[in-house]
RNA sequence: GCCCCGGUAGCUCAGCUGGAUAGAGCAGCCGCCUCCUAAGCGGCAGGUCGGACGUUCGAAUCGUCUCCGGGGCGCCA
């Protein structure tokens, strides 16, 4: 539809060219959107206040005058001038009611497009540490990188959703110290947990569990593990990390750490997968190490001249990219940084073909970002291949009071609490219907107590009241006619819903476009509004035949496409509520 | 101190590649089930788009400054 009024404008724009009105570019700045209000018409184009200045003209005198230059068409029955020069234009019915035959026929594959062209997209995103279970802050990140997933794979790109597991650093040894020191109480021993050690009764349950399958094999000598530990909390679990690991040995040790990281990760899959987000790929950081890519990367920096050493370490001059300061990325005692670790991983989704990298993270690391870009140019790649997003918090709130978030204090609450009080659906839809770098406030009390008023139930109800409704027509013993008259479909809750059908390529597109699947929602919900309206001011069985085939075409439409949105958001569309 | 994100109706938020009277949900008030699910619909009320200046025919939208809220600035991950 927009291409026949482009159509029109060009050739009367051609027109005023050849009478030396205009200069060619003039074409270059058509530009036609859908008309905000329903009396300006369908659709509107701003061509005539664009060109004013070039012209020297008013804009209403150009739009008169293209008004006269553009030629006549079948579909559209009236064009005026309005406001300060704004062209409206109104389409025929029939061309508009097209719609309902394009959206049945195309069905779920209705809204896509290839305007991705097969562009291979890895969407990076949760990579949560696996230290504990995933709370209700993972879960904004998981529902948002899984539509976003969706959105673009809907727009014909090839994405990948990856998991990066971070079990190579530090944080990981405390969950092992944690987990041994919950094994030494379960073997009766009487341990104490250091202050910043794990504290969530899921580590006791580990430590447990580790007493009955190892016994007393792990046990070690307490007197001289918790002896003279440093005052300093974080020196004093280092020290206690490194005595567990000389004490118990590598091959011991490692039951240990992996006691703790292999149930974390698959508890953490298990609940991803249960929420209807699933990775390609779970990549771990330990396989970085052991396959050498760390130092690789380290030496392609540094015979890039990227590197320098100082005070025993090596740095990165990230500087030279507009970062803050120069970053470590191999420390003064040979370890490498978090940081070179990353280098590694993101030159290595490179070379596994990658054209885009999507990095979906927490709004807490965003003054990381400036130096991963950096060191992402410094290995010869295209920054613009790499974007990343990130997701702010969504704070917590029980009524008033505002709910304290720490993995290690043991103090959350789970992503998996959270889908058992409201529903995948609900929890679903309730994350991505805020723009991502909104602030968000989650009032648990609200989401648990009233949660039949989640939009999501809105959108969903629609659906399942189209369903109905062909139900009610199946017991009525009457069969939806194939051949339907859509010149009948002249209410204006009809023009409207058309014209929403219509709208949803566009809205996919653009919402791809700006990794906004929240822009889907938003649609949705007008959509959802647009046929509520309808349910309640006409009725679809009505004793005259060809009306009722054509608006029950009308809403079967209609319940195909918030099927099409509702599993872009990876949101469930019931036939019955 | 520097950097990033927000500041729009009582509350939670859309709208932001400039465009016509600034939108929705919730909360409030008034109506609507002999009729396809009332998890619904219709109506009323509610706004200095944080503030100032600037650019423009036109600014919630762009620029500068400023105020408020949140976050980030490790040889942590």
């Amino acid at each position: 539809m927009k291409n026949i009024i482009g159509k029109v404008i060009s050739q009367g724009l051609d027109t005023l060219i050849e009478e030396g009105l205009l200069s060619k570019e003039a074409k270059d700045s058509v530009h036609i959107e859908r008309a905000r209000d329903r009396q300006h018409g369908d659709f509107a184009s701003n061509i005539a206040m664009v060109l004013a200045k070039q012209a020297k003209m008013a804009p209403c005198a150009i739009a008169e005058k293209l008004l006269a230059a553009m030629p006549s068409h079948a579909s559209i029955t009236e064009v005026n001038i309005a406001g300060p020069g704004f062209i409206n234009f109104k389409l025929a019915t029939q061309t508009q009611s097209a719609i309902i035959d394009t959206v049945r026929q195309a069905g779920e594959e209705y809204g896509k497009s290839k305007v991705g062209a097969g562009e291979k997209v890895m969407l990076e995103f949760v990579s949560s540490n696996p230290t504990g279970p995933l709370h209700v802050g993972h879960g904004r990140g998981a529902a948002y990188g899984d539509a976003l997933r969706r959105l673009l794979n809907a727009c014909g790109y090839e994405a990948h959703a990856e998991y990066y597991v971070n079990d190579a650093g530090r944080q990981m040894h405390i969950l092992a110290i944690s987990v041994y020191v919950r094994y030494l109480e379960a073997a009766g021993q009487p341990a104490s947990l250091p202050a910043n050690g794990y504290k969530g009764a899921y580590v006791s349950d580990l430590g447990a569990a580790l007493y009955t399958n190892e016994g007393d094999d792990l046990l070690l000598e307490l007197a001289t593990l918790f002896a003279d530990l440093p005052e300093d909390e974080e020196a004093s679990i280092d020290a206690l990390i490194s005595r567990v690991q000389t004490g118990l040995g590598e091959k011991k040790y490692g039951l240990v750490f992996d006691a703790g990281l292999n149930a974390l990760v698959e508890d953490i899959r298990q609940d991803l997968s249960e929420f209807g987000v699933e990775f390609e790929t779970w990549y771990s950081e330990r396989s970085l190490v052991d396959k050498g890519m760390i130092s690789a990367a380290v030496e392609v920096l540094k015979s890039n001249g990227k590197l320098y050493e100082q005070a025993g370490a090596w740095w990165f001059k990230s500087t030279d990219y507009g970062d803050e300061k120069d970053r470590v990325v191999l420390r003064a005692n040979g370890a490498h940084t978090y940081f070179a670790a990353d280098i590694a991983y993101h030159l290595d989704k490179r070379q596994r073909g990658y054209d885009k990298l999507i990095n979906i993270w927490g709004a807490d690391h965003h003054g990381y970002i400036p130096r991963v870009k950096a060191a992402f140019s410094a290995m010869g790649e295209d920054a613009e291949r790499l974007h990343v997003l990130w997701v702010q918090f969504a704070v917590l709130y029980r009524g008033e009071e505002k709910v304290s978030m720490s993995t290690r204090g043991g103090d959350f609450v789970t992503l998996r609490q959270l889908r058992e009080e409201v529903g995948n659906d609900a929890a679903r839809y309730f994350y991505v219907m805020r723009k991502p770098e909104q602030h968000m406030d989650f009032d648990l009390e609200l989401a648990k107590s009233q949660s039949a008023d989640n939009p999501v139930y809105y959108v969903q109800y629609a659906h399942a009241r189209v369903c109905s409704v062909y139900r009610q027509l199946e017991e009525k013993g009457l069969q939806p006619g194939v051949d339907a008259d859509y010149s009948l479909l002249g209410e204006q809750q009809e023009l409207d819903l058309m014209m929403q059908l219509a709208r949803y390529p566009e809205v996919v597109e653009k919402a791809a476009r700006d990794y906004a699947p929240h822009q889907v929602a938003n649609y949705l919900r007008e959509l959802a509004t647009a046929f509520h309206a309808y349910y309640n001011a006409h009725p679809f069985i009505s004793s005259e035949e060809n009306l009722r085939n054509a608006r029950l075409a009308l809403i079967d439409a209609v319940r195909v496409v918030i099927a099409c949105g509702l599993n872009t958001l990876g949101v469930s569309a019931p036939e019955a509520m």
